[in-house]
RNA sequence: CGGGGUGUAGCGCAGCUGGUAGCGCACCUGUUUUGGGAACAGGGGGUCGGAGGUUCGAGCCCUCUCACCCCGACCA
């Protein structure tokens, strides 16, 4: 490819709404640009990266044994409808009608889809095991799109499934697709983990992250550096461990024959103090005296839950706990219609269900909301206060908690981005659409599924993000946009423009993926973007060295440069051959 | 969805108390250049996001609207 026949849009400055390093580099680098808010073109350096990354993912698919299909993505709402999702996915799903009216969206996901689809073709056990998959755009219209195509509306998803007969070989199924993401975000070159996620209401099943580790992910995972563990921090469980000193201290203020501590509840006037750590401060005890009540508006109606003024709740370990299909915050407005004021809730004369988090158990004689503007409780217990309906595992993790693989060792937060998600289904989507194979004994049964993710933009992104320098992209070679691009300092000079198409041509001959930079710039302009859009191996060729005979070979990561003599040019190629193969 | 912010040339920005729009980069032409984003000379490009209003006069003031960006469940 010559460049001055090519569209190559790189750019000085980046636009002024990119915020990630990633963001601006794709933007400068001109492998993408925006068109709507989360919506982008690939220009024809990234659409190359891409395709890279994409190849890499369609050959480790066919090697695990996976076959391509291509749905559609725009969906008819009766498949949805049938699985129970047209009413489940919220805004996120961008919904149309067609000309006669008929409802339609564009595929998020694409177990309707795939599920319809397995359920008419395959009949038989003998069809099975099956794994099928495609490339192919996704979109959801999500509540805020951001970093370039990190997070972006449309986008393009690997999206496998798998159809197993029963759970034991969908495990196996399931153990494929985990090794075959293992050796794709390898040979991306990116460094990554695995690591637990939120495994559903489905017992028995479970779902892994690929997690490429960057300080702008968006997602908190919890790593443990002694042992293999990690875990998104939304699902990490926390080891809960009963304190024998603050029971002995129980027992010390329980009355004879009582069986709750006697001091009083004291209210409390608490001015404006509306966070735990106000009115820790305020009252002039450790914030870990504070127990904070949050209110949730449920699938089940309004209930409350119960913290440690430190803790933070998560929601998806309450929902999962408690058996929940939506939990979120009360509104304001759900609130004011309770017996309580926000910013002072507390779990006394609330009359909601309330739950609490296992560390409750360990407390005693804390300070609580008194539903009342500006005023708090001191020396509340429950049981003897309040009625506490259950407990469970529903605060985040932070660090420093134990590690849940060995009491030993502690947990530390690190970020990360999301760039596939395997994830055992079982027979949800085959029980709700009813979809079966008939087994050995000729009876009908349900597929046995699991689903498998990878984001190929937010991929390219993410290796981007972790490979960069202050000249801009520096992608390993089997990723980059190009192998090797060719510099002639000066266009006009004769003999450096006949060496330098004399070379592109050899390396053309061997199949290697190289640009001339045959523009009419400044040299210092051509390097400048030969860096910039991370060519790994630049060939320069200037007037002055192809005097002495000899070219130079640059090494874009380490800035090295080698002298090659011309006449050792078949040298040159073969050192380039090896490197990129 | 709530809160905040920004829309002026392709990109980055300036534009005062309202007086007919500018800078840098990019682009085009020519000449000289060519080893890390060249120099000089000349040139093109804007219904100032859109609609309405106030005014003799609006990029600037008012109202509405659209787009884009940032922050936000952790307070219950």
């Amino acid at each position: 490819m010559k460049l001055s026949e090519y569209l190559l849009a790189t750019l000085k400055e980046a636009p002024n709404d990119a915020e990630t390093i990633s963001h601006k580099l794709m933007v400068r680098a001109g492998m993408i640009r925006k068109v709507a808010s989360g919506i982008y073109n690939f220009l024809p350096i990234g659409l190359r990266v891409f395709r890279k990354v994409e190849n890499i993912i369609r050959d480790e698919m066919n090697k695990a044994g996976a076959i391509e299909v291509m749905m559609p993505y725009v969906t008819p709402s009766d498949l949805w409808i049938k699985s129970g999702r047209w009413d489940i996915y919220g805004k996120e799903l961008l919904r149309f009608n067609d000309r006669a009216g008929r409802e339609f969206c564009l595929g998020p996901t694409h177990e309707e889809v795939v599920t319809d689809l397995v359920d008419k073709e395959i009949k038989s056990y003998k069809n099975l095991p099956l794994t099928i998959y495609q490339i192919q755009p996704k979109f959801r219209d999500e509540i805020r799109p951001r970093f370039g195509v990190m997070r972006a509306r449309e986008f393009v998803m690997k999206d496998a499934y798998s159809f197993d007969i029963n759970e034991e070989s969908a495990d196996k199924s399931y153990s494929k697709m985990f090794d075959a993401y293992k050796r794709i975000f390898e040979r991306c070159g990116l460094k990554f983990r695995a690591v637990e996620a939120d495994s559903g209401n489905i017992g028995g099943s479970f779902s892994h992250e690929f997690m490429v580790l960057a300080e702008t992910g968006e997602d908190v995972i919890m790593v443990c550096d002694e042992c293999d563990y990690a875990a998104n921090i939304e699902t990490t469980p926390v080891v809960f461990k009963q304190k024998d000193l603050d029971l002995q201290e129980h027992e010390k203020k329980r009355g004879a024959g009582k069986n709750m501590p006697e001091n009083k509840i004291e209210k409390i006037s608490t001015p404006s103090c509306v966070s735990a750590k106000d009115v820790a401060e305020f009252v002039g005890v450790k914030i870990s005296k504070i127990v904070k009540t949050m209110v949730l508006s449920t699938n089940e109606g309004i209930e409350a839950v119960l913290l440690r003024g430190d803790h933070e709740l998560s929601l998806t370990k309450y929902k999962k706990h408690r058996g929940l299909d939506f939990a979120e915050l009360a509104s304001d407005n759900e609130i004011s219609k309770l017996k309580t004021v926000k910013g002072f809730t507390g779990p006394m004369n609330l009359e909601l269900k309330i739950y609490a988090d296992n560390e409750l158990k360990n407390m005693t004689s804390y300070v609580t909301g008194g539903n009342e503007k500006d005023f708090h409780l001191l020396n509340v217990n429950h049981g003897r206060d309040f009625h506490i309906e259950g407990f469970m595992d529903c605060r985040q993790s932070m660090d420093g908690d134990e590690c849940p693989g060995f009491p030993e060792y502690t947990l530390k937060s690190t970020r990360g981005i999301e760039v596939g998600h395997v994830f055992k289904l079982g027979t949800k989507y085959s029980e709700s659409m009813s979809a079966v194979f008939t087994d050995k004994d000729g009876k009908n049964q349900h597929f046995f599924m699991g689903c498998y993710g990878i984001g190929v933009g937010r991929v390219v992104a993410a290796a981007v993000e972790q490979n960069n320098d202050e000249n801009g992209i520096t992608l390993p070679i089997n990723i980059a946009p190009f192998h090797v691009t060719v510099i002639p300092t000066d266009t006009k000079n004769i003999e450096v423009m006949n060496n330098a198409n004399n070379i592109y041509d050899l390396l053309i001959d061997k199949n290697i993926e190289v640009i001339l930079d045959d523009r009419k710039e400044s040299a210092g302009i051509k390097f400048k973007d030969a860096d910039l859009i991370g060519i790994p191996l630049q060939i320069i060729i200037g007037p002055k060295s192809l005097e002495k005979g000899i070219i130079e070979l640059r090494d874009r990561s380490s800035s090295e440069k080698d002298e090659i003599l011309l006449e050792n040019i078949e040298d040159l190629l073969n050192l380039i051959n090896e490197k990129v193969r």
